[in-house]
DNA sequence: GTCTATATTTGGATAGAC
DNA sequence: GTCTATCCAAATATAGAC
C-alpha cells in the first residue's frame, strides 16, 4: 500500500522537524508519535525500533546530497565543476547541522547505518572521487587532502557560523588553492 | 583542603575513561559514581550537575591542549613552528576522540560551557592567532582558512582513520599548500 | 562527607484489547 | 492499525539519616 508509504515519509519528516529544532540526540518516540498524532507503541508499526529511524533519516539524507550531486551536470571545464561541487557539499552541510551530525559525526551511541544505508553514502563518495578524478587528481592522496579540505569548511563554517557565509564564501579559493597545489606538484616521489 | 581537589580530580580521571569507552553522551552519574567507589549522589558534594563535570573536562582538555602549545618554544622559522603547531593540534584531537567531541562540536543537548571554562578555549584560539600573524598571516580570512584546514585534518582522522596517520601525514604538505597560497595572493583586493 | 531511600522524569519497547 | 496499559530500565536530582 502507498498509505503506509506516505505514513512512514510522515513520521520521517517529523522526525527532522525535532532534530532540528532540539538537537539530533533529543529525538524521543513519545515526542515523534505527538507531532504526528499518534501514540508511541503505534510507531512500531512503521519502524522496528528508535535506531531504525535512525537508520532512514541517515539514508534519506544521503539520497538528498545524491541527488544534488546528479543534478549537476558536468561541463567541459572540470575545475570549475569542482568549484561548484565543493560549494554544493558545504551548502548542503551549513544548511542542517542535525543531518550534517548524522550523516558525517557518529555521535548517536549505539547507532550506526545499516548496510544498505551506508550504501548510498559511499555511492555519494565515489561520485565525489570521480569528479576529482576527471579533474585530472585520481591519487588517493588527493581525495584525502580534498575531503579534509571540504570537510574543514563545513565544520567551521556549522560550528562557527551557523547561518551565515564566512567559511562558505572560501570555497572557491581554497579550490584554487588546492587545484595549483596539486598541479605543481604532480608526478614527484 | 587538597583532599577535595584530590577528589573531584579523580571524578573528572573516572569520567574521561568512561567517555573514551562508551563515548560522550554515554556518560552517567551512576557509571561514573560506581567508577570511583562512590553511590551517585556523593558527586554532588563535588560537582553541582552533570553538565558541571562536562564543563570541568571541557575547560581541562583546553588547558591540556594550551599547556601543549605553550611548552612548543617559538623559533626563527615561524612557517616551520606553524607545521608543528598543526601538527600538534591534529594530533592532540585524533588521540582522544571524545575530548575532540566535547572540545571542538556541540553535540550534547543543553551542555554549553561557563564563561570562565570558554575562556581558555578562547586562549587557545589567540594562541594560533598568534603564532599564525607571526608567520605573517594576520588577516582574519588567513585564519579563517587554516581553523578551516586543521579541523578538517582533524576531522578526517578521526572519523575515517582512527589511531591510524592516514591525514596526520598531510599536515606539513596543507601547511606549505597554504604559506605558498597565501605568500602568492598577499596584498591583492 | 557518605550513605539509603526516594522523588521525578523520561525513555524504549511489549502485550493485548478493540 | 491504533489504542491503553504497562513493563522495565535508566537517569538526574533531592531529603534526610548517620
Amino acid at each position: 500500500m502507498a498509505r503506509r508509504e506516505a505514513t512512514k515519509a510522515e513520521i520521517l519528516d517529523a522526525a527532522w522537524d525535532i532534530v532540528r529544532a532540539e538537537g539530533l540526540a533529543a529525538l524521543s518516540l513519545r515526542d515523534l508519535a505527538k507531532r504526528v498524532g499518534m501514540q508511541a507503541p503505534s510507531l512500531y508499526q512503521y519502524y522496528d525500533s528508535k535506531n531504525a529511524i535512525y537508520d532512514a533519516m541517515f539514508a534519506e539524507g544521503n539520497r538528498q546530497l545524491l541527488a544534488r550531486y546528479t543534478k549537476l551536470r558536468e561541463t567541459d571545464d572540470p575545475i570549475r565543476d569542482l568549484r561548484v561541487g565543493a560549494r554544493l557539499f558545504v551548502e548542503f552541510c551549513a544548511e542542517d547541522a542535525a543531518r550534517y551530525q548524522l550523516l558525517f559525526q557518529r555521535t548517536i551511541p549505539g547507532f550506526e547505518p545499516s548496510p544498505e544505508s551506508y550504501a548510498v553514502a559511499l555511492e555519494v563518495f565515489d561520485l565525489g572521487r570521480g569528479r576529482l578524478a576527471r579533474a585530472g587528481f585520481a591519487e588517493k592522496r588527493a581525495m584525502d587532502l580534498w575531503t579534509a579540505m571540504v570537510a574543514g569548511l563545513s565544520a567551521q563554517q556549522i560550528a562557527n557560523d551557523p547561518g551565515g557565509t564566512r567559511w562558505l564564501r572560501l570555497v572557491d579559493e581554497v579550490v584554487d588553492m588546492f587545484v595549483q597545489h596539486m598541479t605543481r606538484n604532480r608526478r614527484r616521489p
